[in-house]
DNA sequence: TTGTAAGCGTTATCAC
DNA sequence: GTGATAACGCTTACAA
């Protein structure tokens, strides 16, 4: 590696005028200097001069990190790509970097296995991605390292950074009945009945989400409807589905929300196997990060927003590290938009090819 | 932040003493020294000292890090969690720490925009993860910085570690011919036609695991018969499992391999809705990353190893790392595991939910 | 504008 | 087993 040291000996000047050239650091008025400037400027280059950022890092006092803690255990953090980009650009625009950390289960109850960021604390600040509601000492322990601290996806009384799934879940309730919906039921197969300890590990959304719609129907003066099956992992819960789908047929709901898109998908393949056309005799609109791969075009969505919330991490995150007193901030959540269904929603190629309707026989969601 | 000069001179010995017994750098065989070492430990315990790593790297000419790279486009860089986790556990292992980077289009052909890592070069090494076949300029440029690289989920000619596709095909047809299966049809939905500009920003297995079909349908005496359809980013194709269903509908498959999880989800979502039982009737097989969420127990599989590839990765990087004059290795890829399907395929509830076999009409695909 | 010199926190060398 | 000393690469008063 070239160091400050050769590029001074090559140009036969001193090493802190290559440091202070090579940081900007002189104003370059006169001629000479100026040209000298250039001398080594152009050297370092061609020596492929590279700053070492420990060195720096070492004088300046700050590691100039940021660690992304995630947990061991997968489901129990979520983040898309979008919310490490909105992180990254952030992170990288103030000059720092994101180092990948890992929390696992045992590591928080044996203090002797810690994980080696927690051990040697050689980042600045944490952004935390552990989404499941556990209880308040993993939050205390992160608080006793003297580092600034966001959550990110995770909604709590202080510190953290999420989509507002509450507020989506009212503005799906509103498009629809801005679309003249007025019986719009809610589906979803991975809320916990009770309070138990396992509905501890879920994400705030499986709250949130229908509690948003119950207030949004209420509000409307609209009868609410939920269908709610038990929490499996699978991606494709077809008898799930069609079961919900039956418990409210007789209801004969016009519009359906799905807790999440997978749940959508679901419902969209029985509406199909059932003859059933997405968006025109029934609306299915779900929640969805804006992932390309997710695209479903028969299924509305408010999308979420998480390069916003990882860049907002980022923001508060460095708020935090430039103003030390303030030691903490309000729970921040992040509005969702609006993605409507395509209106060409089943697919000339599928229709064509499709069971005759009249086999499937099941009508009874379809509108008047 | 404490110092070892603080715990020296709290404890009245010299830095060097505290940073040899910090380090167990003493065989502490003896009563005297032995005590005095345990109340150095004890002192920097109590001022909670942590090694400050930027000091540590500028002495030991390390960064202690290995960059982890991605591509700006979500769609040109794929990892699921699991590599990550097989990365850190053996990077960690090592005491080295993972800086997630990311790689934009642009940076590549304007280098007035290279991001941060690359211009800095603060880290020993780059596993990268761009999955897309791009022309070699992006290779090259790598093969530029003085740092070693390893590709990963990614086949090349060298330094690359991938799941083995091509053979998790050729052991999908066996597993299948052992259980009976003398027609097995081969359905993805994202291969282009042509070997155009658009095909080579595909994942390598696009290619492997049809590939890796036809050659073990051909070793096994069997004809092969395929059905592809255009890429679209869509997580399920009904249209598209619908209608790559009919067309070899009349060949009779008992079995396909689909070539990916969504397109045998659609698959098996179609077959339900023409009620033909899943692995019963028609076994459907695919490839999928073991990720607990995407379970999906009618289908089997062939699980693509990202903990090892993550884990080899690193075992490459380290090598080289240590072994400066090894420039270069063989592409390596690591072998799928078998998952057969459960037994249970189709779900009693929603056997019973369904509808009644007889007005799904179509039964073709059924074995006598 | 430039050079000298000190110092950041750590580790390695080498006499003791 | 210990401690003085030097060194890693860089930044920055301060004096020239």
């Amino acid at each position: 590696m070239t160091t400050l040291k050769e590029i001074a000996q090559e140009t036969g000047v001193s090493i802190c005028t290559v440091s202070r050239v090579l940081n900007g650091k002189n104003r370059e008025v006169w001629p000479g200097p100026a040209q000298r400037a250039e001398r080594i400027r152009k050297i370092a280059r061609k020596l492929g001069y590279r700053v070492n950022t420990s060195a720096r890092a070492i004088r300046k006092g700050s590691f100039h990190s940021i660690a992304f803690v995630r947990h061991g255990t997968t489901r129990f953090s979520w983040y898309p790509q979008e919310l490490l980009d909105g992180l990254e650009d952030e992170i990288a625009h103030h000059g720092y970097r994101l180092a990948m950390e890992r929390l696992d289960e045992q590591q928080l109850t044996h203090p002797r296995t810690l994980p080696r960021f927690l051990r040697e604390l050689s980042v600045d600040g944490f952004v935390v991605n552990i989404v499941c509601r556990m209880n308040d000492s993993l939050i205390k322990a992160f608080a006793n390292y003297d580092r600034p601290t966001v959550w990110t996806n995770f909604r709590y009384h202080q510190d953290c950074v999420f989509p507002d799934d509450f507020g989506a879940a009212r503005e799906l309730v509103e498009r629809l009945c801005g679309l003249g919906h007025r019986r719009i039921a809610y589906i979803a197969f991975d809320s916990m009945p009770g309070k138990d300890e396992e509905a501890q590990s879920l994400h705030y959304s499986v709250e949130d989400r229908p509690a948003g719609y119950a207030q949004a129907m209420e509000a409307a003066g609209l009868p609410s409807r939920v269908a709610i099956r038990p929490h499996s992992g699978q991606v494709l819960r077809l008898d799930y589905a069609d079961s919900a789908l039956r418990e409210i047929a007789a209801w004969k709901p016009t519009a359906i929300i799905a807790g999440n898109l997978p749940e959508a998908a679901s419902l969209r393949a029985v509406a199909r196997a059932r003859g059933i056309s997405v968006p025109d005799d029934l609306a299915i609109a779900t929640f969805a990060p804006d992932i390309e791969a997710l695209a479903l075009s028969a299924i509305s969505a408010m999308v979420l927003p998480f390069r916003q919330v990882g860049k907002r991490a980022a923001d508060l995150l460095f708020h935090k590290l430039n103003h030390r007193e303030a030691q903490s901030f309000p729970p921040e959540s992040v509005a969702c938009t609006w993605r409507p269904a395509a209106s060409t929603g089943d697919m000339p190629g599928y229709i064509q090819a499709a069971e005759p309707a009249e086999t499937s026989g099941q009508k009874t969601l379809r509108t008047p």
